[in-house]
RNA sequence: GGCGGCAUAGCCAAGUGGUAAGGCAGAGGACUGCAAAUCCUUCAGCGACGGUUCAAAUCCGUCUGCCGCCUCCA
């Protein structure tokens, strides 16, 4: 049975879609004004192996996030890189799409942006003023919060607390310092707004997010997602406009938050911001690397980065690497069937450990316990695989085929392919060269001329080339 | 000030009632011509103090220390 941690209800919950093996999600994208960074990109990933995940199990998910691509900031920003602010939307959006094709993100089944549905907004504030839930304030118009009486259920906040705290002073034309806007009117002509029944200007920030998700997938639908940072007031506003527009509860049924990351204490850094978007670690480490690093964490709890933290789980990935390698090595040999008694267990507890992994992932999609546990398996697998005294024969031969394929089966659900970052630069005739090479250091260990054939495992690695003698033979990896 | 969360070995990190997964680093050993990879062994009693319970890292309380949100944020 999976499980799902709600925020709405601050337990965990069994899922049950709302349709029968449908699943419908939504998850908060980011405001396109720059280049994406680590923090949007954790959320990318655990959204998208939870995705992957549902679909693994035979739901049909329909995925759709958003770019937020007109706001104060975007303007701004495109003055700073003189730009027109649709150009500037434009060009970020597509720099995110690329940072997620790189990550092996999927892409969701729609991207929907603000620019693209200012009718339907600006349907939905209608109705929300002639239902009494919104009022006008020159060219403005604000949700009022008193007006809804769930107000504050997700975040936990009571409105008389939250109003007796509010440090901001009461803008003059709200009529309580908690409403927000859902329409902002935009005075200057040279800016960038469009024409609405209550004057030019814009969607207010959290309006774009339900409109667009009831437009795609209904007034009530499965799963909406995001930072925890989203929570207050963005997700508690969207549930206040929302269930006010359409009358059906809930809006969302679970609601899922990611943790933030965090950057490790001192600011040594003064280039901080730069150094963490998504390309510049992209250009440092792989999507398997950067995928292993978030999702050897479970998705609510906070990272703290640091690069020596990804070093670290590096490595740990490189365990994973070299026994998918040593496996795919081993599957190309023949069998020998000298020693048919010779019988191995590996299937059976490679098998009992799949079934822990699916526990793990159904708990609230433990990635971080699911990945102890192909540890575990591949422990195991070494064990048998790498034995000097292995006995190849043919019913171990088949197991270890069908063991390769659900080890890839479960990286696949996290999106890591395990391949060396560069082994698409292996073209057949590079390999054979390098078989050749190999070759050569066979015969000078044949001869014991330990000099040479050492001189030319060290070159090798000197070119990228790994070379380690193995049971097997010797064997040999393209790396970095 | 309000709301929420966290505190597990040198480091990272699972575990929410029955006596601590996994990884990195360390130590010892096996394998190897030497390496690499791999395997084996070893390495914590869970921030502090109380309480509940036959039994708590896990529940309750207090304290200490971190962090997030309350303004834009994935």
């Amino acid at each position: 049975m999976l499980k799902v941690y709600n925020t709405l209800t601050r337990k965990k919950e069994e899922f049950k879609p709302i349709e029968d093996k449908k699943v419908r999600m939504y998850v908060c994208g980011l405001t396109v004004q720059n280049y994406s960074h680590l923090g949007h990109v954790r959320g990318a990933i655990n959204y998208d192996v939870i995705r992957r995940y549902l679909e693994f199990k035979g739901y049909d998910v329909t995925y759709i996030s958003n770019f937020t691509d007109i706001n104060e900031k975007i303007i701004a920003r495109a003055e700073l890189e003189e730009m027109k602010p649709m150009a500037l939307a434009y060009k970020y959006e597509q720099a995110f799409l690329e940072d997620i094709e790189a990550l092996n993100i999927k892409k969701a089944d729609h991207y929907c942006k603000a620019t693209d549905n200012i009718d339907q907004i600006q349907k939905m504030v209608q109705t929300l003023i002639d239902k009494g839930y919104a009022y006008i304030a020159d060219g403005n118009v604000y949700f009022s919060v008193e007006e809804f009486e769930d107000y504050g259920k997700l975040s936990g906040r009571d409105l008389e607390q939250m109003i007796a705290g509010t440090r901001k002073k009461i803008e003059s034309d709200k009529k309580n310092p908690l409403d927000f806007a859902l329409w902002k009117n935009v005075e200057d002509p040279e800016v960038i707004a469009w024409d609405s029944p209550w004057g030019r200007g814009w969607p207010g920030w959290h309006i774009e997010c339900s409109a667009m998700s009831i437009k795609k997938l209904g007034s009530s639908f499965d799963i909406h997602g995001g930072g925890t940072d989203l929570i207050f007031p963005h997700h508690e506003n969207e549930i206040a406009q929302s269930e006010a527009y359409s009358g059906v509860k809930p809006f969302a049924k679970y609601w899922m938050h990611n943790g933030t990351v965090n950057l490790s204490g001192d600011k040594m850094s003064k280039s901080l911001g730069n150094f963490y978007t998504t390309r510049k670690l992209l250009e440092k480490y792989s999507a398997d690397q950067l995928r292993y690093f978030i999702l050897t964490k479970h998705y609510r709890s906070p990272i703290e980065y640091s690069d020596e933290e990804i070093e670290n789980s590096n490595k740990s990935l490189e365990k994973l690497v070299n026994t998918k390698n040593s496996l795919k090595n081993i599957l190309k040999q023949s069998p020998t069937d000298s020693d048919k008694k010779q019988t191995y267990q590996l299937l059976e507890f490679i098998k009992g450990k799949e079934e822990k992994y699916f526990a793990a992932m159904d708990d609230d999609f433990n990635s971080a316990q699911a990945i102890g546990i192909l540890h575990e398996m591949a422990t195991e697998i070494n064990k048998v695989v790498n034995n000097s005294e292995l006995k190849l024969n043919s019913k171990l031969l088949e197991d270890l085929k069908e063991i390769y394929k659900t080890f890839n089966e479960l990286f696949e659900i996290f999106g890591l392919t395990l391949e060396s970052s560069s082994s698409s630069l292996s073209s057949d005739r590079y390999s054979e060269l390098v078989e050749y090479v190999l070759e050569l250091r066979k015969e000078a260990r044949a001869n014991e001329n330990w000099e040479l054939a050492d001189k030319i495992r060290d070159d090798l690695n000197k070119l990228g080339i790994k070379v380690h003698d193995t049971p097997r033979g010797t064997e040999w990896e393209i790396i970095n």
